[in-house]
RNA sequence: GCGAAAGUGGCGAAAUUGGCAGACGCACCAGACUUAGGAUCUGGCGGAGCAAUCCGUGGGGGUUCAAGUCCCCCCUUUCGCACCA
């Protein structure tokens, strides 16, 4: 950069970031063992530090440099804290992008996806992070996905993989079919303006909903996790507990099965004030009555296609309440008395049963449809207390009664809902039940880049297996291997159903033909269990060594965006207890710790190539190099924030590097030299040495807290502008060469998981010995530490007159008096008299005069 | 609509337990050095005022000797959920 004369003069040595990363660089990159983990045998204690591993889309992005530095950080204090750590990465590697970028640039996906990773790996080890290569993970890799496919078959052998024709999403950009998770307010996750279709089509499903209750309890002791993350899942799984009630159908039903309409409900202590049945447009019963009447079956359809349009819509909550009177009726099994059956546009066929017993003067959205309809409210719940009744409609369950409710009326709401269950299930028409928002998780999709599902179906068929069903491989037929060059076209449906060599095979078991199944598996079974793979990753004869894992697991501290607190991080809790059942590992949740760091924005908005904000890292690094281009990210704001870049702050960074390159430079030949010499014990001797341990104290005390580390940088700064002050004192020798030495050997430890590449530089300059990761962190002394000399504000009636200074330890006594001497407390306080002190040892005086 | 988080200088932010509001950095201003350079160093920098001093943490009330921090009401922003029966 400016390398001209003057430079030269009395600072022949500036920090060129140029020249120290890339020699680091090599050299690390020769040396695998710098970041191996020790084996499960090591004697300290385990640290199991993980970033989200990344998509390779060819091109880290500030938000993965975000992501990688604060887990970097971490990572490396953890190792100069005496722990063994794992710090494995890897590649989340199927997936849609390598097929349309096959479809752009004719490029098969996997040359193309690793070809991105073998970019993304050069990226990282540019920015000096701390991964032991040799668990690196890549998904798209037969040597990987076989186990997603064991998995798949040991999980069908459990009951926990199966398949059925359902309504499906379908995504008309993927071509393929999404999960539950995958729909984000009727729209696709990955295409924000594309309307998710649905379509019926038989898929494989995982059976999630079996742990439903325990991935909702387990939530609870989750406490290393954000609260934010935790009630999202709760959310999502939405347990709700209630009761089915049967409502007979009066009259004759052709269809069979149609006789009676079964509703959910969490409140059937009001049933006595139920007034009409409400059924989904898709009912089974509201399609039997509209067999039977054409004009009727009009109507549902045009509230079906009110429902579909709010979906597009995207704002299924503001369609107004629209219904149809079917002229039927149903009998309310507890009174036996006669309601209208109506069908309305707010119900929803995929909650509950679809149906449901309307009850307005206790719902809200029963009583605003009933007051557009004219229908009765009738209340039936009030208040325990007596008095005035609240107005309708009243929903509250606490310190409610029943009334008008025939034999149950005068017990409280909550009990009346266990026991009117009860009842109706003694008399058989009904029963106490729990439902779930929660649904398997369907992970076939109709794509070529992605898992093979290991399953074949045999022509012929064969003992217990009729014509055209399941069979599944056995683990000798595995890998099933995807064919590596395929045509990629826009057509719709399983690419590989178009490859004959792929789809006709034999049947395991009879040996007679048999197609394979042609759908992929869906990625995120790729990413549900990677971190356990990185503990045993080169494993061939099983997924991972279950005393490896054990060892391992659970993730100390797992770190990635909240846009996965549902999708990824809830399979991964869904497969962890699938394996634990299968007995391959012992924990039941896979991260004891989770951080979920902030957006990296630009200009207010987060980067975006359609926003024109984006800022690369590699022109970061080009320019201010990867140590001032990573301090930056943790020192912008606290991790958990939003960041705003601003370059002019990598500057910053860079310039504050520079000055303490300048000030390790000069003091380099005094700190190679230290021996034992003695301490001069002077003043501003003191005072440095008490900067550094109260720096030392407060850097440990954030990485072992709330990780705030634009604190921790901002202390280092703080401690190096005090060292620029004592420049002279340390010039002259005013400041001892033990004292000179204690400061900058524990200032570069202190930055080394900041500034790595900088660390090791200056490190092997004073001459530090082995590696400065490998170092011990330093320690604070508390009693260096102490200040000797209070600062102590002087409040008259809480505000601020002036600080007075006092030996630290003084007590009440000698405050209050320094306090009183001073000239400006004095000069406030004249003429009037104290009515009150308020001496706070070590904080402040308050003076309360009249 | 429900729930959560947030709102502090020109900007990013700090104040961990009710106790000096604005640490640290950016930008800006002044100065030094100078082959005048987007380098480095020194100093200044919430607002008003010559000053003493007064005002100031989204707005309004309250508790307290003392409130950015606690309580009540309201506004704004972001995120999550959203006819879930």
């Amino acid at each position: 950069m400016n390398d001209n004369a003057t430079a030269g003069t009395n600072q022949p040595q500036r920090y060129n970031p140029a020249e120290i990363e890339p020699k680091w660089q090599a050299r690390w990159d020769a040396d695998a063992s710098l970041y191996k983990a020790e084996g499960h045998d090591s004697g300290k204690p385990k640290f199991y530090c993980i970033e989200m591993l990344p998509y390779p889309s060819g091109q880290l992005h500030m938000g993965h440099v975000r992501n990688y530095a604060i887990g970097d950080a971490l990572a490396r204090h953890m190792w100069m804290r005496g722990y063994n750590v794992l710090h494995p990465m890897g590649w989340d590697a199927f997936g849609l992008p390598a097929e349309n970028a096959a479809l752009k640039n004719n490029t098969p996906p996997r040359e193309w996806t690793l070809a991105n990773i073998a970019a993304m790996r050069k990226q990282m080890q540019r920015m000096g992070l701390s991964y032991d290569w040799a668990t690196e993970v890549t998904t798209c890799l037969p040597e990987y996905y076989r186990w997603n496919q064991w998995f798949f078959v040991k999980m069908f052998e459990a009951g926990l993989a199966y398949r059925k024709k359902s309504k499906v999403n379908w995504c008309p950009d993927c071509q393929t079919v999404l999960a539950n998770e995958q729909v984000v307010n009727g729209r696709c996750w990955r295409h924000e303006d594309t309307i998710v279709e649905q379509r019926d089509l038989t898929q494989w499903f995982l059976r999630i909903t079996k742990y439903s209750d325990e991935l909702l309890d387990g939530l609870e002791k989750l406490e290393g996790w954000p609260e934010k993350v935790r009630t999202m899942q709760r959310n999502w799984i939405g347990r709700s507990e209630g009761a089915l009630v049967d409502f007979a159908v009066e009259g004759e039903v052709k269809v069979p099965g149609c006789a009676k309409i079964t509703v959910f409900t969490t409140r059937v202590d009001t049933i006595f004030g139920a007034t009409s049945v409400q059924l989904a447009p898709e009912h089974v019963v509201a399609k039997a009555f509209a067999a039977e009447d054409a004009g009727l079956a009009v109507k549902i359809e045009g509230l079906l296609a009110e429902q579909q349009r709010a979906r597009e819509a995207g704002d299924v909550g503001a369609i107004e309440k629209h219904g149809i009177d079917t002229g039927r009726f149903a009998v309310n099994p507890f009174n036996g008395e006669l309601v209208p059956i109506w069908v309305g546009n707010y119900i929803l066929a995929d909650y509950g049963t679809g149906a449901i017993m309307s009850v307005p003067a206790h719902d809200e959205r029963d009583f605003e449809f009933a007051q557009k309809y004219g229908l009765e409210v009738r209340r039936v719940i009030a208040l325990k207390a007596g008095g005035e009744d609240p107005a309708l409609p009243y929903t509250a369950e606490e310190d409610a009664v029943l009334i008008s409710s025939g034999e149950w009326s005068g017990l409280g709401c909550v009990e009346a809902q266990q026991k009117m269950a009860a009842f109706a299930q003694s008399k058989e028409f009904g029963t106490s039940t729990v439902t779930y928002r929660l649904k398997d998780w369907g992970v076939s999709r109709q794509r070529y880049w992605g898992t093979p599902i290991p399953m074949v179906y045999c022509t012929n068929g064969h003992a217990g297996v009729e014509p055209g069903g399941v069979v599944a491989l056995p683990e000798s037929a595995l890998p099933v291997v995807l064919p590596p060059q395929i045509e990629i076209t826009q057509q719709g449906g399983s690419p590989l159903g178009r490859v004959d060599s792929f789809v006709n095979t034999t049947c395991p078991v009879c040996g007679g033909p048999a197609r394979r199944e042609t759908d992929t598996m869906d990625t995120f079974v790729d990413s549900s269990w990677y971190f356990y793979r990185y503990t045993d990753a080169s494993n061939s004869s099983a997924p991972f060594a279950s005393e490896k894992a054990n060892y391992w697991f659970p993730i100390d501290q797992y770190i990635g965006g909240v846009e996965h607190a549902i999708l990824h991080l809830i399979y991964s809790r869904f497969w962890t207890k699938v394996m634990r059942d299968l007995g391959l590992v012992k924990n039941d949740e896979p991260a004891e710790r989770l951080f979920t760091q902030g957006m990296v924005i630009k200009d207010g908005a987060k980067m975006s190539k359609s926003k024109g904000n984006v800022v690369s890292p590699d022109d970061m690094i080009a320019r201010y190099g990867a140590d001032a281009t990573r301090m930056y990210a943790l020192f912008a704001a606290p991790p958990d924030r939003d960041l705003e870049w601003q370059e002019e702050g990598v500057a910053g960074i860079s310039r504050f590097l520079g000055r303490v390159h300048r000030l390790v430079t000069k003091y380099t030949e005094i700190v190679r030299a230290a021996g034992s010499r003695e301490g001069t014990g002077s003043e501003t001797e003191q005072k440095v040495l008490r900067k550094l341990h109260q720096t030392i104290a407060k850097m440990t005390q954030d990485f072992s807290g709330r990780w705030h580390f634009n604190t921790s940088i901002a202390a280092i700064m703080t401690l190096i502008n005090e060292l620029v002050a004592a420049e002279p004192a340390m010039d002259s020798g005013e400041v001892s060469a033990a004292a000179v030495t204690e400061v900058f050997r524990n200032l570069v430890l202190m930055l080394a998981p900041f500034a790595p590449f900088f660390a090791a530089e200056m490190w092997e300059q004073i001459g530090g010995e082995s590696v400065v990761f490998r170092t011990a962190w330093p320690v604070a002394d508390e009693e260096l530490a102490r200040e000797n000399e209070m600062e102590i504000p002087v409040q008259v009636n809480g505000k601020l007159v002036n600080v007075v200074k006092v030996p630290a330890g003084s007590d009440e006594a000698t405050v209050k008096a320094a306090a009183l001497a001073d000239e400006k407390v004095k000069a406030r306080i004249e003429g009037k008299t104290i009515v009150k002190t308020i001496v706070v040892p070590g904080k402040l005086v308050n003076l309360v005069v009249k």
